[in-house]
Order: structure tokens, then sequence, then C-alpha cells
RNA sequence: GCGCUUGUAGCUCAACCGGAUAGAGCACCAGCCUUCUAAGCUGGGGGUCGCAGGUUCGAGUCCUGCCAAGCGCGCCA
């Protein structure tokens, strides 16, 4: 419908340019909007307002030769110019039913649609790194990336999700040493556990497991250990250099290959415990993409050649820079350090590289808030590398704020303090978890209460939208017990007598769903899904509780029931796009 | 100090490229269960859209300055 308004606006725009009212030149910019208040018709445009400038009229006048102009439409049962300018639509409410209909006949695939053309979108999310299990913080992310991903799959864009891990670099050996030396504790031996080391439980339990498969194998005296070794920050050394030097003294003692095997195993461990934690959450991945993958196969030094090759690498201090203050960020990046070693952002444009070489038409990586500081070195390497940096689309996640009631819950890795994924989920459960973490813009700061999140009470929203599901699907049973049978065919011919006005105003509410998948899909924004949830159900319980749907009379029950169904099915469609479940009583 | 993000009802948040009277939920007050699940519904109070300018037919939305909060400003990842 609003295409076709859209259409016969811009025929009426045709028309005034052949009649000279405005100039051959302009652009059109036509903008049909659904209205907010019911007198103001089902459509407004604004078209005259903003052409009135160029037009070189007022805005009335216009909107009279527009209305004048405008093709006949057997759906469009009247026109009206209202306030400043505004041209109001009145569609015939006949036509308006045939929503019921279509959803009926669609099922499922009801809203899905074909805009993104089958254009291949990479989303990549979450990508913590592999050192310990991810956290409440991070299921914003998860649950953020993973429905603006099966939102851009239901406007028909080719999706890849793909997991960045990072299991190369000084943060892996920092837990291969944790896990080491809590081992080495298991073992018996006796020596102080870093302050900047991972003191996870988790660290434990994968020692303990080493311990139970190898025995002694990797003990050494802890005399060796602490030898030399400079002092840690709370004897008034320095937390950095003090890890730094146990790292190097674990892969002395161990040798490389023994060394490895607390490496792999950590990583190992932790990276399936990621997996199994995602999956649970309902968030799948095409492509789990290792750093240390693209350390090996050369794709760092290919990517550092090439910005060679371009002119943007030059060596100041033994170090060899990125010259991405040419390109936009505040400034210049070393990629390669004065020990030889690539940099972790060397690695990082090697991966872009490596996404812009896969031919994806976009990438769309999805941010901590704190990484934002990152975005612009990203883009000047993708300029740098040749392509346009509008290809990469950056998503911010501002971190979720724990409460407890009225308590700030403190966040640490590091020191094991914090609330993971895992327990939010046991807590309680995976549909409100999603529910609440996507209910927000994403760039807005969220405050999570777990009190209120695991009170299983009416002020969780998700039941809410659940229970409206639950609701229609006990009105069917109540059907089937009244021994009466739904109609279909009946229903859908007797569709306009759903002349009520929660009714009229549910079938404006179902018919646009498409509109805000689409919206909601390429704004990267699923909040705006959640909101139409919620005033879909909104509309349904007000519904409910006005109108009895099991009437004697027939053609209506029938009528309403077709109703309801396109409900249930809308609400199905929408939290089966949030992964979000649809119980059938609660 | 510089940069990014945010500032809307007591609290948590919406507001479609700038559109018509800024909307929900929670909390608070008053009502609705012999009728399809009361995890529901109806009504009510509650707002200088951080502050001050500017742009225009029109600004919560765009621009400038200021205030406040969060984050970032490594040869860490």
């Amino acid at each position: 419908m609003k295409q076709k308004i859209e259409g016969l606006l811009l025929h009426a725009f045709a028309a005034l340019k052949t009649s000279g009212v405005i100039d051959q030149s302009v652009v059109p910019n036509i903008v049909v909007e659904r209205t907010r208040d019911a007198s103001h018709g089902d459509f407004s445009s604004n078209m005259a307002l903003t052409l009135a400038k160029t037009a070189k009229t007022n805005p009335k006048q216009l909107a009279e030769k527009i209305i004048a102009l405008l093709p006949q439409d057997k759906h469009i049962i009247n026109v009206e110019l209202a306030g400043p300018g505004f041209i109001n639509f009145f569609v015939d409410r006949n036509a308006q039913y045939d929503i019921i209909k279509r959803i009926h006949n669609e099922g499922p695939g009801f809203g899905l649609s074909n805009i993104g053309a089958g254009k291949k979108v990479q989303v990549e999310f979450v990508s913590a790194n592999p050192t310990g299990p991810l956290h409440v913080g991070h299921g914003r992310g998860a649950a953020y990336g993973s429905v603006v991903a099966d939102l851009l799959e239901a406007v028909g864009f080719n999706v890849h999700r793909e997991y960045y891990v990072n299991d190369a670099g000084r943060q892996m050996d920092i837990l291969a040493t944790s896990i080491w030396l809590r081992y080495l504790e298991v073992c018996g031996e006796v020596l102080p556990f870093p302050s900047n080391a991972y003191r996870g439980d988790y660290v434990r339990d994968i020692a303990w497991n080493i311990h139970n498969t190898a025995g002694n194998e990797y003990r050494r005296p802890a005399e060796l250990i602490v030898e030399n070794i400079p002092l840690d920050e709370p004897q008034g050394g320095d937390k950095e250099t003090h890890i730094d030097a146990m790292i190097v003294r674990a892969k002395t003692l161990l040798g490389t290959s023994l060394y490895r095997d607390f490496f792999q195993m950590g990583l190992n461990t932790i990276l399936e415990d990621i997996k199994d934690d995602l999956e649970e959450f309902g968030v799948d991945y095409q492509q789990w993409f290792s750093e240390q993958q693209l350390m090996e196969d050369g794709s760092v030094d290919i990517a550092v050649a090439r910005l060679r090759a371009g002119g943007h690498l030059y060596e100041q201090d033994g170090a060899v820079w990125f010259a991405s203050s040419k390109l936009g960020d505040e400034k210049d990046r070393v990629v390669i350090r004065e020990n030889g070693q690539y940099t972790y952002f060397a690695s990082d444009i090697a991966y872009h590289m490596n996404k812009l070489d896969r031919g994806f038409d976009q990438i769309v990586d999805i941010w901590g808030a704190d990484h934002h500081g990152y975005v612009p070195r990203i883009k000047a390497a993708i300029t740098a590398l040749g392509t346009d940096e509008a290809k990469l689309k950056v998503l911010l996640v501002q971190f979720a704020i724990l409460y407890r009631g009225d308590e700030k819950v403190q966040m640490s890795t590091r020191s094991g303090e914090f609330v993971t994924l895992r327990q939010l989920r046991n807590e309680v459960g995976k549909d409100a978890a999603r529910f609440f973490y996507v209910m927000r813009r994403s760039e807005q700061h969220m405050d999570f209460d777990l009190k209120l999140a695991t009170s299983k009470s009416n002020e969780n929203p998700v039941f809410y939208v659940q229970y409206a599901y639950a609701r229609v699907c006990s009105v069917l049973r109540q059907l089937d017990e009244k021994g009466w049978e739904r109609n279909l065919l009946s229903g859908m011919d007797n569709r306009t007598r759903l002349t009520e006005e929660h009714e009229v105003n549910l079938v404006t509410i179902l018919a646009r769903y498409p509109e805000v998948l689409e919206r909601a899909a390429l704004q990267y924004e699923p909040h705006q899904l959640v909101q139409y949830l919620r005033e879909l159900a909104t509309a349904f319980h007000t519904y409910y509780n006005a109108h009895q749907f099991l009437v004697d009379d027939a053609q209506i029950r029938d009528a309403r029931l077709n109703l309801i169904c396109a409900v249930k099915q809308v609400l199905s469609n929408g939290l089966g796009l949030l992964n979000i479940t649809t119980p059938e009583s609660m």
C-alpha cells in the first residue's frame, strides 16, 4: 500500500514537472509515512512541504495541485489536505483486511523480503578472547549480533556469521602460564600466584584435568620457577614485567612442546566452553576464524606487504608504522614492533584484508563500545588496501552495567570476579536474557538488574509477549473443547465484518510487520522489532479483554479466529527471529 | 587536555530522511475475575526533551558553544 501511494505521488510529481510547476532538475524525494493519529488517515506525505521552496509557492497551494494530479486508485477512498500542507490518504478498509489472508497464505514466510537481493554480508560478533568463559557483557553482543544477522537474512541478504578467535598473542600466554602455575599447586609446589594472571576457578579446573591425565609430567621445582624473577606488583615490582618473565620461565623450563600442551589445553577447553555456551544461547556461527591461522599462513606478511607497496608504511625508532593519520586516524600506528613482532593491529589488518578478499558486499563488525577508538585505524587500513571504507560497518554495543538491586556488580575477567553468561542463562533463562539484551538500542547504556531479571514476575516483558501467543493457543483449545470447527474460508469471506475498533487497530498493526522488519534490518536495530512485538501483544490483550472470540455467530467467530491466528503467526515469526520460544501455554 | 558515545516522566527506555497534541513499561492512585488463562484489561496524576543560541514553514531529532556521565587516547589485546 505504501509503495502504491508512493507510486501515485511519483506520477503527480512527473505531471508537476511537465506543467512547469517544478524545475526539471529536481530529484523526487517521496516520503510516505503511516500516520500516528487516525484522524490523519492511514498514510501521509509531506511532499508538498519539502517541495514548496523549490517550486516557489506555499505548501498548501502546492499540495492542492498535487492532489488534483493524483491518479485514481480504487483502494484510496479519500485524499485530504491537512495542517501546513500534509497530504493524507484514507485507504479502503476492505482492502486492508486482505492482510489476514496474506498472513495465512505466507505463514512463517510472512514479513520476509528480498531487499538484500542476495548480497553477501559478513557479520562478526562476540569474538571474545578465549581466556575465560563469556560473561554477561559478552551476552549483549551475542544476542544483538545474532539478531542483526537473522534480520538481515530475513530481508534477503546472504549472511555469514563469524567469530574471530584471538588464539595468538600475549593474553593466551598469560593464560597458559596461569594454568601451569595452578597445575604446580595441584602437584604440591608452593609458589606465589602472579597478580596479573588469570585467577578464575576455570583455570584451576583445567589444571586439575591436566594433572588427572598427565600426573606430574609437567612438574618443575618451585625454586627454579621463581629464581631471579622480577618482583610482582604487591612486592613493589611491576606486574607486567613479572608476568612476562613468568611466561618466559614457563617456556624455558617446559620446552616448546610441553609448553604448547598447556597453551592448547587452555585454548581448546575454553573455546569448547564458549561454543557450547553460545549454542545454548541460540547463537550459531558459520565460521570460527583463527588468528593463529592468519599468522601461520602468511596473511599478515601479505597484508603488511600490500600496505608497504601502497606507500603507507615507514620506519621510525626501529619500528614499522602505518601512516593511518593521513587516512582519518588521530595518529600513526605501529604494525611491527622494535622486537620484530607484529602488533595485534597487524593481524587485524590481515583479518580484514581476508574478509575483503572473500568478496563480501558488506562487512559488519560488532564490537564492545570500549573499542570505539579502534574504528578509524581499521577504516584507514581498509582504505589503504584499496577498498571503499563504507564497505565496513562497525556497530558498537555498550556494556550492560550490572546491578543486584541497587548494588553495582563489579566485573573483571582477570580477577575472576564476574557473572558468566551461563550463570545468567541458568538464572533467568534464554528467552528473558535474549529479550532483555535486544530490548534497548545497542548504543544505549543499559542497566541490567539481575534481581529484576531473575525474578519471574510480570515485570519481565518477555512473558507479556509470550502470553499473548499462549492465549491464542488457549482459545483454539477451547474451540476444540466446545466441539466447534473453525471454518477458515468462511472466516476469510467474513473478514470485513471485523469492524470493532480493536479489530481495525489490530489489522493495521499486523500490516506494519514487513515494514518493521525491513527497517529493523537495514538500520541494524533489533529493538524496533521488540517494540513492535510488545505493541502487537498489547493490542491483542486489549482486544481479548474487550471482546469474546468464541461467539455463537459462526461467521463472526471464524473471522475473529482468523484474525487472532494471524496475530499468532506474526508473534511466532517475530519471536522466532529473536530466537525466543513460543510456549503454547503458560 | 583531545576524541567517540550518551543526556527525554520518580525509575528503565521509545519516538520511522526533521513533521501534526513527545509515547510505552515499572512504580503510585482508583476500578474490572459465576464469561476464551487477572503473567491480563480500563481510567488517573506525572515532561523547561541537560542548558543557551542558531538553521526553517516546522527541531527531542540538524549546526555551534557550554554542563554532566561512560568509554577511549600503548611498540597491550
